[in-house]
DNA sequence: ACAATTATTTCAAACGTTTGAAATGAGTTT
DNA sequence: AAACTCATTTCAAACGTTTGAAATAATTGT
């Protein structure tokens, strides 16, 4: 008899339930649900049955008629970076505890696909979103909408700088940039170069105030030679590190970086030109690489960003915001701390 | 008005543009599809009408109606691992193309999660699913279901080795090692170690017969020490290199490896001891990881596995199996040929 | 002016669930 | 035996779409 059922292909509905055990729709979904005004025995057989015949609901059906979904959606710009795919580790975890399915979508720092991507989630009818916009996102009317909707929206590492009105959880950069560098300063370097990521990030400049606030509070002189910026782009970090290196007077024994794979290629550079200091310079970026394992000359620590902690804060709060436990105005701001990783 | 509607939060549905444009649901759904019995101006007035007042139509309507939802699942391990990240961007933008959207999941090869995940996209209807299946999945049961419902799937590099009906794309990993092999042959090498993978994994056979392949191929002696076999832990590829590297009148002058994480412990200990021909031993091994480029004695070569491309075919005959272009029983197997990409 | 044609719109049912209200049935009480 | 409980089941509407058939309106030909 199941197999007469696959084969012609009808699915296992509620009402074709119903007619095999000859009782009405509402009893079978309400002996599935496990109601209380439903028999024992009733419910026993209904729900036997629906085992036998591998009755599926029909999430459809069920998100129509209770009007949610029970799906979070989340976008970011790719899966490649391991401080994305951590971060939806922590996302997961939580959401699943809680009954919630997740939908990753990938923007591929393009805006036309973060839109596409908007668009679909909010078709589906996502429950909430948290969102890691592109390099290029600048107008949010494609994110505006689920707010209009009701649906809030929990954004996460890279977000809107100048609009402070959404919820966000951020890494304490500020905080991990200032524990790198005082690090280095309790090792005894005062000449510590920091290599910045691309301006239009916006903490970038928090990573920087994090390196000149451990100089000031420990009284280690600034010297701008020591401050050069780049992108990911390998051309641009070599011509920003030939600068940090040019003054033989003000010759860094140290270096903070934006990102782990830019200080790779730092390291990389200095080490091709056989620099004389190459083997007493201490070296920190931020990202914490399973690889560095690897390398011979690798980084002296690590400034661990927690994207797992910042993936369940996002989630945490995107949650209470559904459950309205938060007014969804009462806009937050979560801050997770970094930690410094030494490497043995 | 759109205020209005927005701030008492009901959604803006076909029934609400239909009040406010005083015609039928229907029209209006017809207008918005672009029938060509409705009126031009008609159209125009419902669009721009559908257009202000931000009507989405709502998926799960849509789906409960067409009895299909425009997604496609995907089941697979991990988003660590590059190999699949990799594989999603193939399968992302075949999909997207064509009018589907992809949902992922992670088993994190946990056989209970896998099946939580199977029940999550069958509940959702998806159209079609791809799997890569955990370490530990022996029993089928929760993806058989998709197939006893009509849904195709599609196995793609984990896949059950004994099982042979099912749909699987793989990567060509005999033809992978088998390159490699001969590179290394062709080089001048006469002592080439192989580092084997888990012997459950079913393609670990497959990489260890292109190597011998190649050695036959090529009248080189084959001998058994020169082939050992390690899993993902660090402290069982020492072993194994120790037992590759034991006897000195049968040293190893090159090494090929399983997945390059493998090779890099490997590498790593034949460095850290100081090994006498250390500098002379040429190394491959599968994955083609980013960080090569960083490490100081980089394997001679990667097999690249292709990943894009194996998540490109899975999801090319996913969609002709749901269009019914090939016969959901006609089981495909498509092989996916690696590249031997030389490090320069 | 009237039928015949064509263009356009509306009706109504369906998709698979959930759920409060109404109906039924079996005991209990008087 | 009528009235009342209480447990259990069923009814019926709703969620937001789609779509073939039926209805209506507009246009044409005679």
């Amino acid at each position: 008899m199941r197999l007469e059922k696959m084969m012609n292909n009808t699915p296992v509905t509620l009402k074709f339930l119903a007619e095999k055990l000859k009782m009405s729709v509402s009893t079978v979904s309400k002996a599935l649900n496990n109601y209380p005004t439903i028999n024992e025995y009733t419910k026993q057989r209904v729900q036997e049955m629906a085992r036998d015949l591998h009755f599926t609901p029909n999430k459809s059906a069920i998100n129509l008629k209770e009007k949610r979904s029970r799906i979070i959606g989340i976008i970011l710009p790719n899966l490649l970076d391991h401080f994305f795919t951590r971060s939806i580790y922590g996302v997961e975890q939580f959401a699943t505890q809680n009954g919630y399915n997740v939908i990753i979508s990938q923007s591929h720092d393009d805006l036309e696909k973060e839109i596409q991507s908007a668009n679909m989630l909010l078709r589906s009818r996502v429950d909430g979103l948290i969102v890691a916009i592109s390099k290029h996102t600048q107008d949010f009317a494609h994110l505006d909408q689920f707010e209009n909707m009701g649906i809030p929206v929990v954004y996460y590492t890279r977000n809107p700088s100048f609009n402070l009105s959404c919820h966000k959880v951020l890494g304490n950069t500020f905080q991990g940039c200032y524990q790198a560098t005082k690090f280095l300063i309790d090792r005894g370097h005062q000449k510590i170069a920091y290599l910045g990521g691309p301006k239009m990030i916006n903490f970038t400049h928090d990573r920087f105030n994090g390196y000149i606030n451990a100089l000031k509070d420990n009284q280690v002189p600034f010297s701008s030679e020591l401050v050069a910026y780049t992108d990911f782009d390998k051309e641009n970090t070599i011509s920003a590190i030939k600068n940090l290196f040019a003054n033989p007077e003000n010759m860094p024994t140290a270096l903070v970086a934006f990102k782990e794979p830019i200080l790779f290629d730092a390291i990389k550079y200095l080490r091709s030109i056989n620099h004389p200091n190459f083997g007493e310079i201490e070296c920190i970026g931020f990202g914490n690489t399973s690889f560095i394992s690897y390398l011979d000359s690798p980084p002296i620590a690590s400034i661990e960003e927690n994207p797992e902690s910042v993936g369940e804060n996002a989630i945490k709060l995107l949650i209470q915001l559904i459950n309205k436990e938060i007014d969804i105005q009462n806009y937050q701001k979560i801050m997770v701390d970094c930690k410094l990783v030494v490497h043995g």
